[in-house]
RNA sequence: GAGCUCGUAGCUCAGUAGGUAGAGCAACGCCCUUUUAAGGCGUGGGUCCUGGGUUCGAGCCCCAGCGAGCUCACCA
């Protein structure tokens, strides 16, 4: 428990001070505190009363709340009250509390909690403060706070010591608690619209729904193992076959992977799933959705991320292919463009990115030259901001080059190439639509298209925010679905979608027409909260364990 | 998994050129009855992330490890 020799010291102080505490009548830890107002409330209520106006009605409060600051000077002293993240000052003295209130003022330190009754006034400076008549003891800070004009600056140790970092940085305390305001705006949203919340397992036989790696863990009683869940989404869609035609879950999904500003292995997911809706009824609700929720939780759908102006209420539709010859980067204009190729045939991509990756890794290297003999740092940083972006390109090319010739399928590539063209720079909201099937074992096939599906993914600020499709409903073509996918696990990729017969069994009682859809809830709340890293929208993001 | 950067008092941070560790806040004692990053005087507080190495001498240089941040890879 104790860092140092110092913290032991303190707490043994402290100690020694909770038994003074306790001499003079007050409870080392009381049970309650009759407080006839939060401060925020208090704040609410008189936060604008004038001096006089508080003086000739003599408002009697009683708070409770934090200590943050506290100022003592001689017989009498301040003290800064912080509950719900607001804080109230105080001002006790010596004869209004009396011996044993004042004694005890004298015993409290930064981070005690404390009940504080008194009349409202307003101090030399104008700042409202409660003129304290009696101080009651509630629980003591054993340890001590970090700096208080900082805070707690240190990341890993907001992470892992969060319970510090939320008293302590209210910025931080903000971002949760509009997170929680997400949540609801979500949840209205969808009740308002006549879905039924529902819950599905977390623990799975067969982790499917998505393309991921799974946790692995064991029924002890039953002797079997057991997935958390990547995805509720096979769940969800039995429950519209079972008749609950609008459906939606906001839970926890678990994927075994790395981390990243915007991933963290267990992240929150929200899947709705409307029957008798298609994707392009989908997308209307996305905006719609997206908009409402900016609304309710920030006034406006206009947000600020990472240095980004970003209006949540302007949306642009691009098809996949679209996408790619819309953002081809125009370094690559002489040596070909994809909108002369057709995107159904692996050699003709294969013959576009070949000179392109080339291309681009000359571009990059005249580039280097230009950096060199750019004059200003202006200059400098949008060359190889530029540069950066260039040949971080050119290498998931090659990736996809290579993938490709090592007889990857053609809707794959492609899709691994609008990862690698246009995700990046899809800063603005953006829904892409009409993906390849091979990387959508779930989705619909696009009516006389069988290359593609009615599926679209969602963006803005440079990441996905979600994913939504008209679902596939036909058992036979999604057994055939996850066949191919085995072929894929079979060629290696761990992560293709598992057999699940089971799901095609439901699939052949009769799924209707049906629209689904999931959110990464967290990149929402980083979008609306400004934050750069998922782990600042997450309470207790994972952390390797400290060392002893 | 790779690269870069960081790790010094409870917290926020300095630390010159390799010469044996500092400030502010917090803590402790004293003074102060409208302060607010209160103020004044004084005191205590360190495994310089860990382990090796180089050196007469390492917080600083080298190697390895641990943890973190960022970037990349991975990641419907």
């Amino acid at each position: 428990m104790f860092d140092s020799e110092f913290e032991r010291s303190l707490f043994d102080l402290r100690k020694s001070k909770l038994e003074e505490i306790e001499k003079l009548g007050q409870a080392a830890y009381p049970n309650q505190f009759p407080a006839s107002h939060s401060v925020p409330a208090v704040r609410a209520r008189w936060g604008q009363s004038q001096a006089e106006d508080l003086e000739a009605s003599r408002v009697t409060v009683a708070v409770a709340g934090r200590i943050m600051a506290i100022r003592a000077q001689g017989k009498a002293g301040f003290a800064t009250l912080q509950q719900n993240g607001e804080r109230l000052q105080i001002y006790v003295r010596l004869d209004a509390v009396g011996e044993q209130g004042f004694a005890l003022y004298k015993l409290l330190d930064l981070g005690d909690h404390i009940g504080a009754s008194g009349y409202l006034f307003r101090t030399r400076t104008g700042e409202l403060t409660i003129h304290v008549e009696r101080l009651t003891f509630l629980s003591k800070a054993m340890l001590a706070l970090p700096e208080k004009f900082h805070g707690l600056a240190d990341v890993e140790l907001r992470y892992r010591q969060r319970y510090v970092d939320l008293f302590t940085n209210l910025d931080s305390r903000k971002v949760f608690v509009k997170r929680a305001g997400v949540l609801k705006a979500l949840r209205r949203f969808f009740d308002e619209r006549g879905y039924l919340e529902v819950e599905t397992p977390m623990m799975q036989q067969i982790p499917g729904g998505a393309a991921a790696r799974p946790f692995k863990t064991h029924h002890n009683a039953l002797d079997m193992d057991l997935f958390l869940r990547i995805a509720p989404e096979l769940y969800l869609k039995r429950l519209v076959v079972g008749g609950l035609d609008r459906v939606y879950e906001i839970n926890r999904n678990f994927r075994n992977e790395g981390v990243s500003t915007q991933h963290n292995p267990e992240f929150t997911m929200l899947e709705f799933y409307q029957a008798y809706a298609n994707y392009y009824d989908l997308m209307q609700i996305t905006e719609e959705m997206i908009e409402f929720v900016a609304r309710q939780v920030n006034g406006t759908t206009v947000t600020h991320f990472n240095g980004h102006e970003i209006d949540l209420g302007k949306w642009t539709r691009l098809t996949m292919r679209e996408a790619i010859i819309k953002y081809w980067p125009p370094e690559l204009a002489s040596t070909g463009k994809p909108n002369s190729i057709r995107f159904t045939v692996r050699g003709e991509l294969q013959e576009l990115l070949e000179p392109s990756i080339v291309t681009l890794k000359d571009v990059c290297d005249e580039l280097n030259n230009q950096i060199l003999a750019a004059c200003g740092e202006d200059e400098t940083l949008r060359i190889s901001a530029r540069q950066d972006q260039l040949s971080k390109m050119s290498n998931m090319m090659a990736a996809v080059l290579e993938d490709s010739i090592a007889a990857a399928p053609i809707g794959k590539s492609v899709y691994n190439l609008f990862e690698a063209v246009v995700e990046p720079f899809l800063i603005q909201p953006t829904i892409i639509y009409d993906y390849p099937v091979e990387v959508s074992p779930l989705s619909k096939a696009k009516p006389g298209d069988p290359a593609h599906v009615e599926r679209f993914e969602f963006f803005a600020g440079g990441f996905e925010l979600g994913n939504a499709f008209s679902e596939l409903n036909d058992p036979v073509e999604q057994e055939k679905r996850f066949r191919q996918q085995l072929a894929e696990r079979d060629r290696g990729d761990d992560e293709a979608h598992q057999m699940d017969e089971d799901y095609v069994r439901a699939l052949a009682y009769g799924l209707p027409p049906t629209g689904g859809e999931g959110l990464g809830v967290d990149r929402l709340v980083m979008l609306l909260t400004g934050s750069k890293s998922i782990r600042d929208v997450i309470l207790f993001p994972l952390m390797r364990p400290e060392k002893q």
